[in-house]
DNA sequence: GTGAAAGCGCTAACAC
DNA sequence: GTGTTAGCGCTTTCAC
């Protein structure tokens, strides 16, 4: 078949008119413009050595037939797309929007597309997207693990498919990956909330699978240790780092005999759950539990009192993994580069002496 | 060139065994269940029509492979892709993240793949997400429209792409739409703060080119006007739908020479502004400022006082978006839904009698 | 039931 | 500078 006994086109022209009804190709272009498609396809790459006449007219005629180039098929001859996914745990944790909005502007500026996956910390979901990565052959990946272990990144790898960790540390790879230091984090926080008279300092931590979850904890026993206090197992939960975790954790630990007198919380969405039980029973905040949250966001300087934080760099992390991205190559090694968290003090954790203690 | 005398396929294969090292297309996994491509292609589409054996064989090699499809060569073969496209101009606001999560649920069960795009209420980046999904022939695209007049939502009606709008209903194209009952919504919201003995309501909207903006000023002048109170120009501010906004509109209103003693504010981040903005000016809600704002949010009953909000269903909306994607056809006209916001009063806009009118 | 082969829209050799 | 042409990997007639 060649080009001028297709019929195709006439369907795709529209009725009668020039008027571009249906999806115009590169074919249309050409014809349009009395050139070949191989003119019409460099002067749209920009690849020089096209004379400005005939430039002119391509762009004229590309520009009345509205054409946008079929990604798929320049996808599949180029054997290459130009889109990056971000894939990450929890879209509603304004931690990980933060985060993507690092990796989006660079991605503008690269010139890369980026679309953006929302796992819901869930294994069978993170490989269905990991799945489309491979499918749509994507030039990249940003991906914030559902789990260490069992998260499959190893077909990317594999595929040479270019992948930075975030967040969390997969297990074992070789991976360029941004994280912040977790471990100091908690331990700078659990600190401040000893310094500030608290005795029985409970952690809401995250689930096992997931690194910052055991970091936050170590950093937790860390300070514990570190100021002579006994690691009381009866004051760690283990929740999924979802708002309603931390809603069930909470009330779990203070229906319990020996209530905490203060509270770690390892997450943002469970400080909102966690806030949300102290609400129902009734416990004022900082004078019956001080409380200490990872992650900052816009709400925590609009509660009574405002939260004290652990904070990201979250920006910031994606940010340098999306150049980690765009750099990226078999060439160097594999880069881990830590952020570091920064405690910021504000009214839930401090306690004037005279009002602590109230609880045995 | 043949099949069999290509010699991509030795270097996609690994060096030495049948590993799957590289990319193995559906040549390879032809080979391997020695079947015609063809039959591999029944076979992982679910054309009926094959024997059980070779489909068994078939699968096997798929398995051993690791064969994923090339969602490219697919795409461009069908002429469909079977993605979807969810285009939102702020994917840090709580009111579309939950919206989101409608969507995602209905193409999960309708087995389409989601991404996610950011406009950041941005006409430019919108339309590079609009360019992108007619670029990708994407199957459909559930949309918040950054302005109701400019966004170009042309192209993917003239190229038949089913699209939906939510939220925000564009001027003058036929499209199906999901969205609240915004101006009744507003007015419900005054009346309430009228009720609650306020006298000088001032309102915070959005941007003039979004529909959602105007509509809840005039459910805000509706409510005024049937309730005798003059509609005072310099009571209303049109912000961005952003935190900062929010932030200097409210600071605006209140360096003014006659302040308001009630803020109706019509989304969620501009409300995160305000609050900070009325912190600052150390203004006591609902004492010195009564507020409500549209939109609810997790956070919200964790401020002092907790806010009264108009909520909207925002999950539903997008569920219903997402179906009415699903069943789209040129055949059936163009529907609206209107889904109904509540009035959820909580102590922000409450305000006891003797509390009331400090200022004049 | 099964395979051969055409061709989706594009880019990149390769010819001229 | 410009055009011709061979495929990228897949689905889908069309023959058998």
């Amino acid at each position: 078949m060649r080009f001028d006994d297709s019929n195709r086109n006439a369907m795709s022209r529209g009725r009668r008119s020039d008027m571009p009804t249906g999806v115009a190709t590169i074919v249309d272009v050409a014809r349009e413009a009395d050139v070949s498609t191989a003119t019409v396809s460099r002067v749209l790459n920009g690849t020089s050595g096209v004379s400005a006449d005939r430039a002119g007219r391509v762009r004229d005629a590309a520009e009345r037939l509205g054409y946008v180039p079929c990604g798929s098929a320049r996808a599949l001859r180029r054997q290459q797309a130009t889109v990056w996914a971000a894939i990450v745990p929890d879209i509603a944790n304004p931690f990980f929007t933060a985060l993507v909005r690092g990796i989006e502007d660079v991605a503008r500026v690269r010139n890369h597309r980026l679309v953006l996956c929302n796992s819901d910390e869930d294994l069978e979901r993170e490989a269905s997207y990991l799945d489309i990565v491979i499918a749509e052959r994507m030039a990249g990946v940003v991906i914030a693990v559902a789990s260490n272990r069992d998260s499959s990144l190893a077909p990317l790898v594999e595929r040479g498919v270019p992948t930075v960790a975030v967040d969390r540390r997969p297990a074992g790879s070789r991976l360029d990956s941004v994280v912040v230091d977790n471990r100091s984090g908690a331990a700078e926080a659990v600190t401040h909330l000893i310094a500030s008279g608290c005795r029985r300092i409970a952690c809401i931590s995250g689930p096992r699978r997931v690194s910052t979850s055991t970091e936050r904890l170590d950093g937790y026993r860390d300070a514990l240790v570190a100021h002579g206090f006994p690691v009381d197992r009866a004051l760690v939960r283990r929740a999924d780092f979802k708002e309603d975790g931390g809603y069930r954790a909470t009330r779990s630990l203070f229906e319990s005999g020996a209530p905490p007198d203060a509270l770690f919380i390892a997450n943002n969405p469970m400080a909102v759950g966690a806030l949300r039980a102290l609400r129902e029973l009734d416990l004022a905040v900082p004078r019956d539990v001080a409380l200490v949250a990872f992650d900052d966001s816009p709400w925590t300087t609009l509660t009574t009192p405002e939260l004290t934080v652990v904070a990201q760099p979250a920006y910031e992390i994606g940010r340098v993994a999306a150049e980690l991205l765009a750099t990226s190559s078999d060439a160097r090694p594999a880069r881990t580069i830590v952020l570091s968290p920064t405690l910021v003090v504000r009214a839930s954790s401090t306690r004037t002496p005279v009002e602590s203690r109230r609880r045995a």
